[in-house]
DNA sequence: TCTGGGGTCCTAGGACCC
DNA sequence: TCTGGGGTCCTAGGACCC
């Protein structure tokens, strides 16, 4: 048996319990609210909301703007993600109390693989769900099926503080007559394409034709329409370990950039970030990535393979600068990114052509890793940064490395 | 005061090699 | 005389997830 267990609209949640534990009067749960970012700072979306916002048409992903005009006396509080990667782990510790299978899909949902019959699992999923509440305050939807995709489908039931099973022989009732947006992997471009040929529901695209599908959608068409019949082999990975193929960060900056002296000072931020998060992977790669949107939002990507593997942040730092050079014709920026691929784990003692500079370069930032570890991530910035109204590190939620992305193979 | 950030996978077209 | 073709890698862009 697979369960699901999924925090409901976690950060909302996690925010309103915080709160509340402060003294607070009111509990952002049960009025309509959201988490956002700062419009100021061109971050103004919805991340999460609560379940009154919702019942007002709030969407995630659309602008603070567009919430409010929806809902005017919308309350808007600020991430904490700290505090979210303190719920999230509190979560999991939990959870492995119950099965030694347990994989962290994302930063409020977790797959938990449970050896036993279907009425202990749903014992088990109650007793889980009620520990999580008493112990945590907060609440979450477990679902329980016989596998990863089902069991996942199972708690985006009913919400909010429910345990839903969704076995094969219910997917009739519970499951086909859900629109087809409402199945996994089916985002708006699917969904468009698919009621375009009058495929509404998830019964109809379990019932349509799979070669038909596939000249729709390729091989998206085989995956959405096996999902839609129950159909997914995929394994919960144990100790959550899986391994990182690239490391990115991005920026969406409070003004646009348009002096290239800017574009490099942004760059040197992110490919630090970048190096710090990829050494403390203890990996390395060969692929350099920038890309950026501009005004207009216009999204450009720009990419080089080394002839070298490298986690050094210079050399992350001076081939962002030439992708950059190549790829930007000098629009107004207002988002920049810089992120490297294809990674391996890092050979110690590696001896090559590069054996000189590069085991200069490695114990520098060896040396400036350990710095910030032990005095803090700014006790250490490059020159550049002194006295100049760049941050030296740039991009990212905060300290969530080992929050691993698992995902759907097939 | 309008539109985030971090990932993975797939595809199409061109380059390059034999 | 005439204008191949398969395999693989690279790159940019797009779709999807939370």
């Amino acid at each position: 048996m697979i369960l699901h267990v999924d925090a409901n609209s976690a950060y909302l949640s996690w925010t309103a319990a915080a709160l509340l534990e402060k003294g607070g009067a009111v509990d952002l749960r049960l009025v309509p609210s959201v988490i956002g970012g700062s419009e100021k700072n061109r971050h103004g979306i919805v991340l999460a909301k609560s379940i009154p916002a919702k019942k007002m048409g709030v969407k995630t992903g659309e602008t603070l703007f567009e919430a409010r005009s929806r809902c005017p006396h919308l309350l808007v509080y600020p991430p904490d993600y700290g505090l979210y990667v303190l719920a999230s782990d509190s979560m999991v510790e939990i959870l492995r109390q119950y099965s030694s299978f347990v994989e962290r899909y994302s930063i409020d949902e977790c797959f938990l693989k449970w050896e036993g019959r279907r009425e202990e699992s749903v014992k088990a999923a109650f007793a889980i769900k009620e520990r999580i509440k008493k112990e945590l305050g907060f609440t979450v939807n477990v679902g329980v099926s016989t596998n990863k995709l089902l069991a996942k489908m199972a708690s985006e039931l009913k919400k909010p503080d429910m345990v839903h099973t969704l076995f094969k022989e219910e997917m009739e009732e519970k499951m086909w007559p859900l629109p087809v947006g409402d199945l996994f992997m089916v985002g708006r471009a699917t969904e468009r394409k698919l009621k375009g040929v009058g495929i509404n529901t998830i019964g109809d695209l379990a019932s349509a034709d799979k070669r038909w599908l596939r000249l729709l959608l390729k091989s998206h068409g085989e995956l959405v329409y096996r999902y839609a019949n129950g159909i997914d082999e995929t394994g919960v990975s144990e100790n959550c370990f899986s391994l990182h193929k690239s490391v990115g960060n991005s920026l969406t900056t409070s003004y646009d950039v348009t002096a290239f002296s800017d574009v490099r000072a942004h760059l040197l931020g992110l490919s630090e970030q970048v190096g710090i998060r990829v050494r403390k992977l203890g990996m390395e790669g060969d692929l350099i990535s920038v890309w950026f949107k501009t005004e207009g939002f216009l999204s450009l990507s720009h990419q080089r393979r080394l002839p070298y593997y490298t986690a050094s942040t210079s050399r992350i730092y001076e081939n962002a600068i030439i992708l950059m050079e190549e790829a930007w014709k000098g629009q107004p920026l207002r988002q920049l990114g810089v992120s490297i691929g294809d990674l391996v784990k890092k050979k110690k003692g590696q001896i090559s052509i590069w054996e000189k500079t590069e085991e200069k370069e490695d114990r520098l930032n060896e040396t400036l890793d350990a710095v910030r570890k032990r005095y803090g991530r700014e006790s250490i910035i490059r020159a550049r940064f002194a006295n100049s109204c760049h941050k030296p590190l740039v991009g990212g939620v905060g300290d969530m490395e080992y929050i691993m992305m698992g995902g759907y193979e097939i």
